[in-house]
DNA sequence: ATAAACAATGTAACCGATAACATTTATTGT
DNA sequence: ACAATAAATGTTATCGGTTACATTGTTTAT
């Protein structure tokens, strides 16, 4: 692999003219930038990358913490991420962290091994905050998607608790007085919030809030599967179930057509963040739409503007929800369905 | 941030010395390791992996070309590289490439500026081919789950004829006389591995193949959809589809229930690649499954042995499959069902 | 006691590009 | 024609580690 000093010498000038002639071609004598042209050419020559991040101390590599690049939500965000970082010419070490919080901390130190610039975190969890807890919010960090509670960062995020407000609201609209709920891993912000602005549509209906009622999922469509089970060996009466996401309701309304009940007519299942899936089940579901891409997109670019030095730390992007209604929803049975059958 | 050089200075040690602390412990007296030990807590030092690796010409990245993430069987895929790069300390850069061939040219080519040492490609497509001819089959490449025709690099498959054999023979046993196939793109390799297989079995159960019953997808929910679409409105009798992945079979099921058909008494459906939903689905979807994370895995080990100078380019791992019997798929109805009505 | 062998540490070249500064060459104005 | 200025090119320190080789200090063997 040839070296620019070997381009110098089989141009005959020095390898400041081959450097300005690559950088500041404006700089150097058309005569001489032909040379040059030629002799790169000739040794098929290509910088050395890694000596000049090394040299800059800009290694325009972005690391992002995905929880689980196997769910679909978050294979939308990557694009959108990827299309911007490409953009304006970043590469993205993407980790796969399954949610582990030592994991997180090993690659977001990658910023201090000088093996990239800033981090996305598409979880609530700050990755700095154990050993580097003084540097905390000075960090090139972005938060996208579940958002800590108290962020020293630039975040984006979807406004859950209206979001879930507004599913609610579509339920309660539909007659539904019994509505069940597959939340995610209590730990997640996503579902303390989704869960509040269930609540707050159920004090607005004047409806009350039943804590047997709230079952415990992990986001994947087996444990909407299971949950689902669950909530047909109770006793409640049931006639909606609001679940935290699409893969779980995918999951629970395979459980209850296994049961016999029809949806929506017997039950009403909705979802949130309308995955490809969503639109072929059977039936199609309701659910709520986040622009994905989006997410990633705006990530990356008020990571890269916080790198730029021109981003105040304290944006918070906001992005915008849509209810979509499909036919997994449908009005309350008159009388309550017996599920336990 | 701190360097070498200030640790040095603050144990009373050369840098050497400091270095082989961290490099060679054993070849300092315990009594200096200490001192430095202590200078590089007290400075909170880290080395900068970026001149590390300049220096030593190495940068443990890999550039994965990976056609779109959204795909939940690259998802699962991406998942086993990631694990089995992290246990040999490289890092990977993903790139969503589209299928696009001048992009995957450009991320390729970073092994050229020196900015990765290898790249796993899960396409049949050589991004070496173009301006880098002479050097094919000579760089450091392992190509996964879509396989060239002609490889120069160790690969990593599936016997996809055989897998579409077995599963057109489970449709045969079936009764299944009329099989319509909706296949990916007409570019991919598996595409026509599948199809040769398909062909295989109907030769063998002596059915005569039907060039008006194959329909083209791009293996995406959509595309199934519409290719049902399409098989709803021509003539010719059809009482199962083979599709080629599971999204397509995802998406064609929905547009037949839609149609009013059941399946599989009316219609059977197979999948390709036993993806999460595939299970969960209703009917949960008869498919051949892939050890998706093994893909992964195996395409990093053997790219990490090229590295390492002790792979034959020859090697090509072929993994097993699983036909997995589900509820989409049943015996062939007694007499052909009307498929347009 | 002294040479030989070994252990511990230091010195400095090196990886490949960049850019500040120095130097040479060309152009302009008078 | 010659100084003043601008344009083109060259020289070299630098980024932060690693490592071959040199040097110094400590044991061991005879």
């Amino acid at each position: 692999m040839s070296n620019i000093r070997e381009v110098a010498d089989l141009a005959g000038v020095s390898v400041a003219t081959v450097s300005r002639t690559l950088q500041q071609p404006e700089l150097v004598s058309p005569k001489t930038r032909a040379k040059v042209t030629r002799a790169i050419e000739e040794l098929n020559y290509k910088p050395n990358l890694m000596a000049v991040k090394f040299r800059s101390g800009k290694t325009h590599n972005i690391v992002v913490l995905v929880p689980t690049v196997a769910n679909v939500f978050f294979a939308r965000v990557i694009r959108g991420m990827q299309e911007a970082a490409a953009a304006e010419g970043y590469s993205l070490l993407l980790v796969n962290t399954m949610g582990d919080n030592a994991t997180e901390q090993i690659y977001a130190r990658m910023i201090h091994t000088s093996q990239a610039d800033g981090v996305v975190q598409l979880r609530a969890f700050n990755p700095f905050s154990d050993n580097d807890a003084d540097e905390q919010g000075l960090l090139p960090m972005v938060n996208a998607c579940e958002i800590l509670d108290t962020p020293q960062c630039p975040t984006v995020s979807l406004d859950n608790r209206l979001a879930a407000t507004a599913m609610t609201e579509h339920l309660v609209e539909l007659g539904h007085q019994h509505i069940a709920m597959i939340k995610g891993p209590a730990s997640s912000p996503l579902t303390r919030e989704r869960m509040l602005g269930f609540k707050d549509a159920l004090q607005t209906a004047g409806l009350k809030f039943c804590e047997e009622l709230m079952f415990d999922g992990d986001f994947t469509l087996q444990s909407g599967y299971d949950a689902a089970d669950r909530i047909l060996s109770q006793s409640h009466p049931v006639s909606a179930i609001f679940c935290e996401n699409d893969e779980m309701a995918l999951g629970a309304i395979s459980r209850l057509k296994a049961a016999g009940l029809r949806i929506p007519e017997d039950i009403s299942v909705s979802g949130f963040d309308n995955i490809a899936f969503a639109k072929f089940s059977d039936p199609p579901l309701t659910t709520i739409a986040q622009p994905a891409e989006e997410f990633g997109e705006t990530a990356i670019n008020l990571l890269i503007d916080v790198l730029k030095g021109k981003a105040k730390r304290a944006v918070k992007v906001i992005l915008p929800y849509q209810l979509i209604i499909r036919n997994s929803t449908g009005p309350a049975p008159a009388q309550p369905v017996n599920l336990t059958r």
